[in-house]
DNA sequence: GTAGGAGCTGGAGTGCGCTCCAGGTCAACC
DNA sequence: GGTTGACCTGGAGCGCACTCCAGCTCCTAC
């Protein structure tokens, strides 16, 4: 993660402001990290900005925060799911296309074959 | 696919243009339609336009086309199964992180059934 | 003490993939 | 023959998620 998205994360509230140090420098501490770890696994997973937002303000919230936490990953989790049903889908697609492909390439071999 | 979409593809060369009616309408052949449908599967999963263009450009070349259209299909289809495995081990750590929300859900029923 | 390098800030810019718009044309229906 | 609706064109605009920049401050190493 570059420091830039790391800033812009800040920016727009998706994570707390960290530490700082003495010189006014970011201290990220091993929750912090940990933090950060979870969020950007939920980015290469597809979670828009938007709902991580909406995941961040549900941590930060109180009694209620937990189960709109969880509610939010469950949702995720679906998605996530059905994302990789349909990859999986077109995986197929894939290799049929290829096989195909496959087939065209001995075809001219074959057909070079008899002309040389 | 909007109409939108479907002109945009044509303005950047991913489609040929279609033949027109009398009217100077865009009239889509069974082929034409076919080719877009996988051009669409193409882009669910993920690969870029300017790698579909590539392979729209690889269609259209003569001998060299087929196996550049593979091989541009093969490299595809190891990143779509990458990212499914991707996906698949993100899985179990948002199932690792909803069981954790499922227990401190418990937890708090549990605490509020000894106040209550 | 000074040169270098990393981090600081607010703001502007970028790349991707659409999406929308204004103003025009055409065919079909009443 | 007027109205309606779909499609036509070129071009502008948008949302997302970064990414880059200028100009500053601060610590470190020599």
């Amino acid at each position: 993660m570059s420091i830039d998205t790391l800033r812009y994360y800040e920016r727009i509230g998706l994570v707390d402001p960290p530490a700082r140090d003495s010189g006014g420098r970011r201290t990220y501490s091993d929750e912090d990290l940990a933090r950060l770890g979870f969020l950007t696994k939920l980015r290469t997973t597809g979670m828009p900005i938007r709902m991580m937002r909406q995941y961040a303000r549900a941590r930060r919230s109180g009694v209620a925060g937990p189960a709109l936490c969880k509610q939010i990953l469950v949702e995720h989790r679906a998605s996530v799911r059905a994302r990789i049903a349909e990859l999986r889908s077109s995986l197929d697609v894939l290799d049929h296309k290829i096989d195909n492909y496959s087939q065209i390439e001995r075809d001219a071999s074959a057909a070079e074959g008899r002309t040389a």
